[in-house]
DNA sequence: TTACTCAGTTAGCCTTTGCTAACCATATGT
DNA sequence: ACATATGGTTAGCAAAGGCTAACTGAGTAA
């Protein structure tokens, strides 16, 4: 099953927020992305029939073997392309933004590249 | 007025055209971009209604200034990234339909370093 | 107990941008 | 003159992905 890019940014920042909060509600991604408690609701109903997230009876999200591996793909790309810009001489900002479009779009081929020349 | 991605690629398609073919219709942008009519006359009225494009009583269209300057800018951004890629060692196509998504969402900041970059 | 808050869901709207079906006008060919 | 082809438009559908309004159910406080 092929994700969208939202799918793939809730699928990041349910892996991000793992990593700084033991558990993760729904309403933490409503206030990490900025987005209402349908939107988040209905984006986690689709992850869920997708076999990319799992929520148990209270709320709390957790990702499956395929959503985590997805999701590390996904960040790798946001931190290798952010840092790619730093060192091109964008502001950490920017490049942290333009990182968060780009990893949804860009290519395997071009992504290693990328993450060659970094080295 | 501001554009969506896809009132940028059909302004950076009529561009293109105009400098290979002197004149451009509705139905050579459909064609070249693999879109039906209907999904080219809408964008069309839309671009019309903007100010970036005129259509003449023959249905030859033509970008006025500021759809022009706008389709320039789109183009070098084209061009600069997919020739960026290529730099890197990514296969001519593959960087040319990289740059294409890339055109759209990049800020400019990081675009002049990748431009600063290139030379 | 009654009332409020918090978190999640449901229903349904809006925009964007693709599509098909169907229509219109002009031009071309027999 | 009539048929066909070409090119543009109109009407309306679909999917994605935001939104608000309103409901549910569980926990908490007066």
């Amino acid at each position: 099953m092929h994700l969208q890019e939202s799918g793939e940014m809730y699928l990041e920042t349910i892996y991000v927020l793992s990593k700084k909060m033991n558990q993760v509600r729904s309403i933490d991604i409503c206030e990490y992305m900025g987005y209402s408690k349908p939107s988040v609701s209905r984006a986690m109903s689709l992850l869920k029939s997708g076999g990319f997230v799992v929520m148990d009876s209270d709320g709390y999200l957790s990702l499956t073997a395929v959503g985590k591996s997805l999701a590390e793909k996904i960040f790798q790309r946001h931190t290798v392309i952010t840092e790619f810009l730093i060192k091109l001489g964008v502001d950490e900002e920017t490049a942290s933004e333009d990182a968060c479009k780009i990893e949804h779009i860009i290519s395997d081929a071009s992504f290693d590249a990328i993450k060659k020349f970094c080295k």
